[in-house]
DNA sequence: TATTTTACCTGAGGGC
DNA sequence: TGCCCTCAGGTAAAAT
């Protein structure tokens, strides 16, 4: 599933090609891909048809293509499914094919960018460029101070140098929820799915359904940490791969699959202690856990102070 | 206001 | 072989 280093992999597969290239044509095949653009197939060829990308910037899950002007942009998600694949002009449809850029790029000629989606959760939309509140790049792939209007409440990922790790704190600090759930709330930090939530509380060793505001500040700033080098390696490993869900922009799957410590691991040994791992219903998905290293709680006065 | 639940969607895989 | 059921889960809207 597309979280934020297989969307970060794909962002730097489309750069090379899509920065400076100018789109000739746009082929919608599904509009159901259309789902967060205001208008409608037609309407979205028809203004895209012409327009040069001038980069292809990242923020947590979402990807967009600010267009010449920079008033304006492409917004990609890629929900569960979704795949954005570089093709040479004129390839046969992919599988699950819903829409196609043909583009021309000065140096690399003509190209199909195809995004091409199964469950159809993800969309592709045009959307206007906000400023940025804090002044700073709109994320990783632009220097530019703005963001697509619907990435606007995002939070910056944890990668970003402007994310601010003292307001992640203290989301922590005043949620009621658990922990977990803060994780995946994209308002407090994006990027972050639920693989990576459960690799990261695996490595901080905190139980997935400890209520948020119990952390200690250190405990919450050590997750902090813990889920930026997860995701960290998992962005040089290339991404997560189960299948062919994911994959980059020449169809290839990452290999962090291998490194996982928990996440799909129900009861195998916890690479740390040797307890089978658990798995759990969390809010219509799973968790899994290591039940000896990640208690559900600690007396805060013995544990957190000490660790 | 803050938090939780639900809808959206398709294909793989298991059970019978 | 084929049908039915469950599961995968990010986002935003709806409900509590």
């Amino acid at each position: 599933m597309p979280e934020l280093p297989e969307v970060e992999v794909v962002r730097a597969g489309l750069e090379p090609a899509l920065r400076g290239a100018r789109i000739v044509s746009v082929t919608v095949a599904d509009e159901r891909a259309l789902t967060r653009h205001p208008g409608s197939g037609a309407q979205f060829e028809a203004a895209l048809t012409g327009r040069t990308v001038s980069a292809v910037a990242r923020r947590g899950k979402f990807l967009w293509m600010p267009l010449d002007g920079d008033a304006d942009a492409i917004v990609g998600h890629l929900g569960m499914s979704g795949q954005m694949l570089l093709r040479g002009s004129g390839a046969p449809p992919d599988r699950h094919e819903r829409i196609r850029l043909d583009v021309r790029h000065p140096a690399h000629g003509d190209l199909a960018v195809v995004f091409a989606d199964q469950r159809t959760f993800g969309s592709l939309a045009i959307d206007p460029l906000l400023p940025t509140p804090d002044g700073a790049p709109g994320g990783r792939g632009t220097s530019t101070p703005t963001v697509p209007a619907q990435v606007a409440h995002i939070a910056r990922d944890p990668l970003d140098p402007a994310f601010d790790d003292g307001a992640f704190v203290s989301a922590v600090a005043r949620s009621r929820s658990a922990v977990k759930r803060v994780l995946l709330d994209q308002t407090v930090a994006s990027g972050i799915g639920n693989i990576y939530a459960d690799e990261a509380l695996w490595s901080a060793r905190v139980h997935p359904d400890r209520p948020a505001a119990t952390l200690a500040t250190r405990t919450a700033r050590r997750l902090l940490a813990d889920v930026r080098s997860v995701l960290e390696k998992a962005l040089a490993e290339g991404g997560t791969s189960f299948d062919a869900q994911y994959v980059n922009v020449n169809g290839q799957a990452g290999y962090f699959a291998h490194s996982l410590n928990a996440y799909g691991r129900t009861g195998a040994p916890c690479p740390r202690c040797g307890t089978p791992i658990v798995r759990v219903s969390f809010t219509n998905r799973s968790s899994h856990y290591c039940p000896r290293c990640q208690r559900p709680a600690r007396l805060r006065a013995a544990g957190d102070a000490v660790r």
